[in-house]
DNA sequence: GTCTATATCAGGATAGAC
DNA sequence: GTCTATCCTGATATAGAC
């Protein structure tokens, strides 16, 4: 594993701050939590941990790839390997993340709030993120093209509006969710939408 | 006018303050932005501004109330008054809105990034930003609830959850375009939803 | 009442010792 | 590979000039 091309395979340090960092970030945000925060937590201090990772940004781009490598192993949503999966099974996949993130407000804050700072195209995560969303709704886009040439999709159902429509209301669901959590079911209200595009409900 | 129960009517200086604060917090965003460089564009320094607002964040609510003053007064979006309107008018109104925003980048970006921080319960806007989609979801719910009784809904579309899906479309789609203008048409994608609920096209 | 100057504090990043 | 020391920048608060 490399990163800006230093070599930094084989570390044990790297991981445990990782892992750390990942947690940190989840709990309080990726700006509220300092380096020398996670530095702490690793019983080191600030610079001893920088001499890992050239920048905060940085960090944090290799604890999100590291999330990817652990959703791969239990299951959760990947970009990847979705392919495979029919696509009613896909609508399916998402509507229950929305239904899992609801007892994981810190890693949908920290998305969420991610996503949106990386909106600035200087910000460091910002190519994993155009891709991670150009993925993502490819493989929705997908799902209902397949349903489409089924006839299991709905008059007027474009395919690849379909799919930023379902991708934008997960995120604009968890946004409303963060800001009252009493006020809105992101699992029904996702399924809903999803429904009302399909001919047969999920 | 007051801010924190300090009086402050009267004063061109503040008005100053806030049109800059705005037009800066909207070009780089709320955290990018410093006092000091507020300050600077209205030819003060950081602590003769902060004389005015007793912190960057009260600066902050003061120029998001003022948006929303002036919004009222040319016409667009807001909670209060939304309700003369027809509805079918305010379905139109919100589309026309993502049409509109394609043209503010500043402005999508400052509301994307403040919705999300405000998430968190002790930031200065949360509460500003709980009320706001609260009204907001409230007003759409009240126009789809008289569609409704019109029968121009379609059947098995639930007025609340309607509400919070056109909503939370609206965030998400600006986040997509935020990331890559080029990937979404917001107008085309909440059109489309919007219209998907209903009987008759807009 | 309005502002300048100044002080304090925290976070990110780097240089260089060990 | 890790630490000490240091720099820079930004947020915040206070004293006091005008």
């Amino acid at each position: 594993m490399t990163v800006d091309g230093r070599a930094l395979r084989g570390d044990a340090t790297r991981e445990l701050v990782l892992d750390a960092a990942l947690e940190m970030f989840a709990e309080q945000g990726y700006r509220a939590t300092s380096v020398r925060d996670i530095a702490a937590r690793c019983g080191m201090t600030h610079p001893g941990l920088l001499y890992h990772f050239p920048s905060k940004a940085a960090l944090l781009m290799a604890a999100l790839q590291r999330r990817d490598d652990v959703d791969c192993v239990d299951g959760e949503v990947r970009q990847l390997g979705f392919n495979q999966l029919e696509a009613r099974a896909v609508l399916r996949h998402l509507v229950t993340s929305a239904k899992n993130n609801a007892s994981k407000r810190g890693l949908v804050e920290l998305f969420a709030n991610l996503s949106v700072e990386a909106t600035a195209p200087d910000h460091p995560a910002h190519d994993y993120f155009v891709e991670r969303y150009a993925a993502l709704k490819a493989t929705v886009a997908r799902a209902f093209t397949d349903l489409e040439s089924e006839g299991a999709l709905r008059q007027g159902v474009v395919t690849h509006i379909a799919a930023a429509q379902v991708v934008a209301a997960m995120d604009g669901l968890q946004i409303q969710w963060l800001l009252d959590p009493e006020g809105v079911d992101m699992e029904a209200a996702l399924g809903a939408l999803v429904n009302g595009m399909l001919v047969e409900p999920l």
